[in-house]
DNA sequence: GAGACAATTGTAAGCGCTTACACGCCTCGT
DNA sequence: ACGAGGCGTGTAAGCGCTTACAATTGTCTC
């Protein structure tokens, strides 16, 4: 039998109005009343019930994170940086991640449901136009991170900037010839990052050799973003050319995808930096320690600003969405032929 | 304005009694009725108001996760598993994760809270015995991942047997200088397999070098459970030690340790497998890239067993505390010689 | 010393849902 | 034809908390 505040106001001879004001540090309390309840309270261990306060409330003080699981590392980060912000705040994280793709449309139903959470964060999370829509036209407050929406606040990298700072890092090191590798077709941020690609290359006039960019088999399991998937979407790039053709730098779409690839190059006998140079995208820890040049992605950043623009959104519902974008920064290390120091 | 039970009771021409008995499938509904309503209500686009719901019926259908560090890919995998088992259950996830080892106590408070959750996991959080006591005497249903107490349902790994077997390992494959890395004092997990890699040594006649065995650094914001905290201990060892007094192999207590060890000793130019031979523990997602021999912890299973265990003490609050113990798998990889594969 | 007013506290109406209990009606068995 | 028993439904009492509004008391002012 858990204590109420029926509890509290019997035996401190108040009503259970006097008490709930005392708890929620309403000013119009005598400080005798105050004191009394608050000696009471403590005394029987007291702890307001959630739910209840909720449904009294109109809020949870929960919101909710919808994550694919596809790269974990990113997401990790993303999460952490969400934590790290929540911290100190009065919000609890509700975690929906599912493992594959298509039950993430399921995730989110469920994220939405009515009193459940007060807000959500949707991370690399495809949206379909018809979800996005009733998204941005319910009161649910959101935030989006890597992906945006017309009409909804989100975070982002300017991921073809980044694939284009990439290539070209690559192309000033004397490639000419340079292989891509990508994650499954119809990621958002993947696609930019193609772009990149496709950008520098026509910037500096080189010809673009489609059998030099791979997708990753999609596994249905797997979503192309792990090491896995790099190291077979490296076998096939390998397979596909020889001699001559072969590239002389690959670019992956994720360092987890370039760590794959470094794996199967090595097997191969290609030695990195020295037959073949590789450059990732979004500085997961391992990357520092396997040497990878990479575009940094601030993940945590990512997260910690998401969740503050949707606190931010509690308190004005109906401010302009703003859309944050930020500039994937060039790291350089030993993949791309400099000796690189561990983060 | 969300629509209620009440609204669809009306529309329906009902009783609000009658709406909630047909969508929670009571059977002494007619036919005809039953149309009716859930016809209104997917007309309505009705959807339940879920802190009503856990009010009224004394259930959240959440369950919390405490973990006390988002960043390591042990949690993530064990979550994993959880998200797993969880995932065609009708229940969510609360995580609550800190940054901090200190702060976990205090997430431990909010989990707890009552009419939060419905039960808890608890993984590898340190619990005073207090709290244990506590948690073992509430009515709240727990289980402990990598982690025990008498009188909780747990799933652990035989650590000390797992360091036993690394250990055991190398002595088999000729090494008389073995190193040990440890993570931060205090750390349950850690004691034991420093305690296997004890037993092994005496089984084997070996002497003990305490300057072979290096605690890391506890950098307040880390755990020891890092790469860097590896690649800091292999630092030290290497600098305590020199000639013929180095050690030929070196035991790290966890995966992530021997990732940043393997990179430390790269940097002076000890090769792997050659002049040092390097055994981890976890076998995390990177370590079968890195060709690192290890322990494999079925971290997933862990993760979706105790998810079960909780959800059947939901079904039997009073069924005698079940105290799962797994026993780690030596993965050999390249570290200690072999060439592998990639799993 | 009466009325005005502020400071405290209590009363009660929700928040949206579940569910015990009661009620009316229909079908049987005798 | 009448009571028993089932069935389908409605009434209303919560679940534990917040909060508008009313009530009480005491203080001041003139």
């Amino acid at each position: 039998m858990p204590v109420t505040i029926y509890d509290i106001a019997e035996s401190a001879e108040v009503s259970i109005a006097t008490v709930s004001r005392v708890l929620n540090r309403h000013p119009r309390v005598s400080d005798t009343t105050r004191r009394r309840v608050f000696e009471v309270a403590s005394r029987l261990g007291y702890e307001p019930h959630a739910s209840a306060q909720s449904l009294a409330r109109k809020n949870t003080q929960l919101i909710s994170a919808v994550v694919p699981m596809m790269t974990s590392a990113f997401f990790m980060e993303v999460l952490r940086g969400v934590q790290d912000r929540l911290d100190g705040s009065d919000y609890d994280l509700l975690v929906y991640a599912s493992r594959t793709m298509d039950r993430v449309d399921g995730q989110l139903a469920r994220a939405v449901q009515r009193g459940r959470s007060d807000g959500l964060l949707l991370v690399s999370t495809p949206l379909s136009e018809d979800r996005a829509d009733a998204l941005a036209s319910s009161d649910q407050p959101v935030v989006l991170v890597d992906a945006s929406h017309p009409g909804l606040d989100s975070v982002t990298v300017d991921n073809r900037r980044g694939g284009a700072t990439a290539t070209q890092h690559l192309i000033e090191r004397g490639h000419r010839r340079i292989g891509l590798l990508l994650p499954v077709e119809g990621s958002g941020p993947a696609c930019q990052r193609r772009l990149g690609y496709l950008d520098a290359m026509e910037a500096a006039g080189l010809p673009v050799d489609e059998r030099l960019i791979v997708t990753a088999d999609w596994d249905h399991d797997h979503h192309g973003y792990t090491r896995f998937a790099g190291y077979r979407a490296m076998q096939t790039l390998l397979s596909r050319v020889s001699g001559d053709e072969r590239p002389s730098a690959v670019f992956a779409a994720a360092d987890v995808m370039a760590l794959g690839a470094l794996r199967a190059a090595r097997e191969v006998g290609m030695a990195t930096p020295d037959a073949l140079e590789v450059v990732g995208f979004d500085d997961i820890e391992p990357s520092a320690y396997a040497g990878l040049t990479t575009l940094r992605q601030p993940m945590a950043a990512m997260g910690r600003l998401a969740t503050e623009l949707l606190l931010r959104r509690f308190e004005s519902p109906d401010a302009p969405p703003r859309q944050v974008v930020f500039a994937p920064e060039l790291i350089v290390r030993e993949t791309t032929g400099t000796v690189g120091e561990v983060a």
